[in-house]
RNA sequence: GAUCCCGUAGCUCAGCUGGCAGAGCAUCUGACUUUUAAUCAGAGGGUCCCAGGUUCGAGCCCUGGCGGGAUCACCA
């Protein structure tokens, strides 16, 4: 099996042996930094920094690391662009700094561009103007043989930038060393993560871990991921949901738990939907969903802040505020207000009559409250821009909701839409057991008729009821759409770092798979 | 799963009505000791996604496939 090289490739493989039989190894083991290029920006003084008068001894010495990201060779001298962690800074190399021969033979023929390099030396600000390096060593930190793409920059404009979205997503590592933005997208997302989890560990809610593997899986409508246990030959399913494992903490007398946490779905991929996706969910004991949706007002707005200094954020033409409060809607209000209708307490028929007035494709499977959810999804959702609490959903779209206090038929649950997307759900929780356990039999019908995102009936959970569980309000939030609002991002490929992708076709396993062909 | 769009050098992209595969950057050779999309002179680099078909001739037209994107469906 020959792997075909690229003659840029075969090049810089060329210089690695020339480099080792110079006895400069290719791959050091470390290298001490000192400093980072926007620490070293930000702290540069001209007047402070200029040389000693008496010795000329330099005021500002440092040592970074970093890939070598362009070069401009004039002669005896040369700059280069630097990158680290923290972005990127001007190094200047003069032939005559360097040991002899290292600048003709090493710097300007055996390192490349992609290369990561250690500086040691001072920092100056060049003619031009800019705060540079003067390198007074370079060593060689680890060759790269395959050729980085070049992006370059003047005045905002970006040329050549690395667009292709199946290799940015394929090799998100090439796309996090050419694309400033995805890097600066997902520290906005760890950013995220940090303040949600702060602002509940300050409330004194608990961090979880819950069960990924499940027997039974529940807590959403959703198909599962299935997979096996071969030492208990027992099938299990990948969680959809931490729901009804935090519920059973709560019973087991923790007032605040929480679970951030991967859940997965083995349905289609959209630019909303990866078939894994980060949830964050939360159950308070004693609280009921009034008081769930001033908490999610002021965590959001608290993380909106957090990470642009202000409870507004710009998202595609829409500039969003978070600042509280938020309009809250019940919503069949929500749905009278759009369409002129009011579906309350509408038998099906009427419900089915009026879905197909408005345009929409109704067919014999679908229950009231599926009729409800397609208008409100096709005619409110998509219209709701502001932060918007949307209220009192049909029960039968919610087998896990407390039933609403004062309204038959419905439940004390309700969404967070934003940007024309949901972004959390919650409600007061289910906590009767034997309602809950003619809601999961009502979920079983549907599954025998065919519905395969139903919920299985959960005994262990129904029994963990059965001694009691306190009210409770219990709350999910999507991270990843969550992010994707905060960043500005139109596909959730975007703040996933390795989003799914059909799998890539190597050369080797296309001669396999032509062989194989044989074979089957 | 359906529809539409896309696939050309390491990267970004041209390629006319079907007529010798191109540019910029990157790479290589040479010049240049404060440049900055460095500059100047020269050179090399291609499975035009794959497989068929039409044609004297296919990057271009046709059929099928693969991969990606967008929209829809599905779905929180």
């Amino acid at each position: 099996m020959s792997i075909t090289r690229t003659e840029q490739e075969l090049r810089r493989r060329e210089e690695r042996a020339a480099l080792e039989e110079a006895g400069i190894e290719a791959y050091p083991h470390s290298w001490e930094v000192t400093a980072r290029s926007a620490t070293i920006l930000e702290t540069f003084d001209d007047e402070q920094h200029q040389p000693d008068e008496e010795t000329g001894e330099a005021r500002y010495r440092v040592s970074i690391a970093g890939r070598m990201m362009s070069r401009r060779i004039m002669g005896k001298a040369s700059f280069f662009h630097l990158q680290d962690s923290e972005g990127q800074i001007q190094v200047y190399v003069r032939r005559d700094d360097l040991p002899e021969g290292f600048y003709n033979t090493v710097f300007k023929r055996l390192l490349d561009i992609g290369d990561i390099v250690g500086v040691e030396g001072y920092v100056f600000r060049t003619r031009m103007g800019e705060i540079s390096v003067h390198a007074e060593r370079l060593v060689l930190l680890a060759k790269a043989l395959r050729p980085l793409p070049v992006v370059k920059e003047q005045d905002g404009q970006v040329y050549n930038e690395v667009t292709d979205k199946e290799f940015r997503y394929r090799q998100r590592y090439v796309d996090l060393v050419v694309n400033p933005k995805v890097r600066e997208t997902f520290r906005q997302r760890a950013k995220l993560i940090s303040g949600i989890r702060s602002f509940l560990d300050e409330r004194g809610y608990l961090e979880v871990e819950t069960p990924a593997l499940q027997p039974i899986y529940g807590g959403a409508a959703a198909r599962p991921f299935t997979t096996h246990h071969n030492a208990l030959d027992m099938p299990l399913f990948l969680r959809i949901a931490d729901e009804l494992y935090l519920k059973r903490l709560v019973v087991g007398g923790f007032d605040g738990v929480y679970e951030i946490a991967k859940d997965f779905r083995n349905e289609g991929l959209s630019r909303f939907h990866n078939p894994e996706f980060t949830m964050m969910e939360l159950y308070v004991a004693y609280r009921e969903y009034g008081w769930m949706m001033d908490l999610v007002e002021e965590m959001v707005e608290h993380v909106a802040t957090l990470l642009h200094g202000k409870p507004e954020v710009q998202y595609g033409e829409h500039t969003i505020s978070f600042k509280r409060p938020w309009k809250r809607v019940p919503i069949f209000e929500a749905i009278r207000k759009r369409t002129g209708h009011d579906l309350y307490g509408l038998p099906r028929e009427d419900l089915a009559r009026i879905g197909k007035d408005l345009g929409l494709e109704i067919d014999s499977s679908m229950g009231s409250g599926k009729i409800i959810d397609e208008i409100f999804g096709e005619f409110v959702e998509p219209n709701l821009i502001q932060p918007t609490f949307i209220t009192d959903y049909p029960v039968e779209l919610s087998p896990l909701a407390k039933r609403h206090r004062s309204t038959p038929g419905l439940v004390e649950r309700f969404e967070a839409i934003v940007g024309g997307k949901e972004i959390c759900n919650a409600f007061s929780e289910l906590n009767d057991p034997d309602d809950q356990r003619s809601r999961f039999e009502a979920q079983d019908r549907l599954h025998a008729a065919g519905d395969d995102e139903a919920m299985a009936i959960d005994e262990d959970y129904l029994r963990a009821l059965e001694y009691g569980m306190p009210p409770t309000a219990g709350l999910g939030v999507g991270i990843d759409r969550l992010t994707m609002l905060m960043t500005n991002s139109a596909s959730i490929r975007d703040v996933i770092l390795f989003p799914l992708l059909r799998p890539e076709k190597t050369e080797s396993e296309e001669s396999t798979s032509d062989e194989s062909v044989g074979d089957s």
